[in-house]
DNA sequence: TGAATTGTGTACCGAGCGGTACTGATCCGA
DNA sequence: TCGGATCAGTACCGCTCGGTACACAATTCA
């Protein structure tokens, strides 16, 4: 389909880069509307036209958020054990929530936990897309216990929500200022516990990771 | 001192607590002065008076929600031994977060992780407040190494800073909705973790927690 | 070249924001 | 009973919010 009209002045893509990481660092109702088209670097009546509104601009920042900054969840879910997957999990977490180039912490719990009445529908699309995350990491773990990777009776939905709250306090910590560094320390400590609580062993031609207590 | 003037019509405390509540639901962006002023049954003018500003109000709310709703930390903290500490602060967290006559969460994440740059001093003050009470938790650990009651070599903060992490991601499920009784579930993991990693031993002659994994 | 189509920029909309001036009402002490 | 003090209620302040009307610029197709 050949274009008609006058062609758009600027990078739709590169705008919505910008308006996520105004949103990951102000919040959704942190984020005004003069806040997001200063740094996407066009007018109101632009903004509207290809995005439609500040809630439907959101939700597709939140989805190119899933796709390029959560990767990682992917690459974790592909790990041969439940104990790999755990491991990548906990450590691509840390890096994703303080990467030096991008805001601290999570654009899913920064978007907004609690929000005004009228923007209830924000906070419930945030969590409901956490939960979806969660349980996609209870069924790898489901498929861990089939495989034999994970003891019969492990839980595989609680063992799913521990690691998701974890996740969820680094990410809640590092939005705080706490270092990277930090981060990985704890991550090494829900690492280990979840193995000894779990049962998942770690490989064996693996360093055991460095010295955590 | 005796009263002179006209005296006020409303009990403050009562009307902070009702504040507290609007603030816990909506954030502190989320809830507006007409919110406010609706939820504690007085006008503009009187919050004015009372209570300075929204945010003094706000740091008031979470002041009082430090000294009511947090009550149970001090309580953990008081335990004979480091397992009992956490095991005291990880199950009594679930109850706080899921209390039926409360907002679900914790008012010191929902109150704001993230805020427009005018507010941004809302969203310190909460980090700041968190990690003041990770600090403590750290201290209690300190000691608890002294006392011959956790190893050694055990790293306090970083402890603390795990044990943290997981009441925070706790208290995000918790308003996104996930049962008290799955939360509970997370917290023995969380607890049986901590044990096994850090090398605190359970009492002795304590039923060793619902089986879980 | 001109009609149709689409994006840009300005200027504006009603509504709600946080905060306050001001008028009365209600208390105390004298 | 009256003066000073404090609180309650209305009505308003300037400002910003999310969202849009409209004139104009830039492009394609006939």
């Amino acid at each position: 389909m050949p274009q008609r009209g006058r062609p758009r002045g600027f990078d739709a893509d590169e705008a919505l880069e910008r308006a996520l990481e105004v949103f990951w660092r102000q919040g959704y109702e942190g984020a005004s509307m003069s806040d997001l088209t200063a740094a996407m670097g066009i007018n109101k009546p632009s903004l509207y036209a290809a995005f439609g509104s500040k809630e439907e601009l959101f939700r597709k920042a939140v989805t190119r958020y899933a796709e390029q900054d959560m990767e990682y969840a992917r690459h974790a879910f592909a790990q041969p054990t439940a104990y790999e997957v755990v491991a990548t999990l906990l450590r691509e977490n840390v890096l994703a929530v303080t990467r030096p180039d991008r805001p601290a912490g999570c654009l899913s719990i920064q978007g907004g936990t609690a929000c005004s009445s009228e923007n209830a529908a924000v906070a419930g699309f945030l969590a409901s897309s956490r939960l979806a995350g969660e349980l996609a990491l209870a069924d790898r773990f489901t498929r861990a216990v089939a495989e034999g990777d994970l003891p019969a009776d492990a839980d595989p939905a609680a063992l799913a929500r521990f690691v998701m709250s974890v996740t969820e306090g680094q990410a809640i910590h590092a939005a705080a200022g706490v270092a990277r560094e930090d981060l990985r320390q704890t991550a090494e400590i829900a690492l280990a516990g979840f193995a000894a609580v779990s049962g998942a062993r770690p490989p064996a031609h693996v360093d055991p990771g460095q010295g955590v207590s």
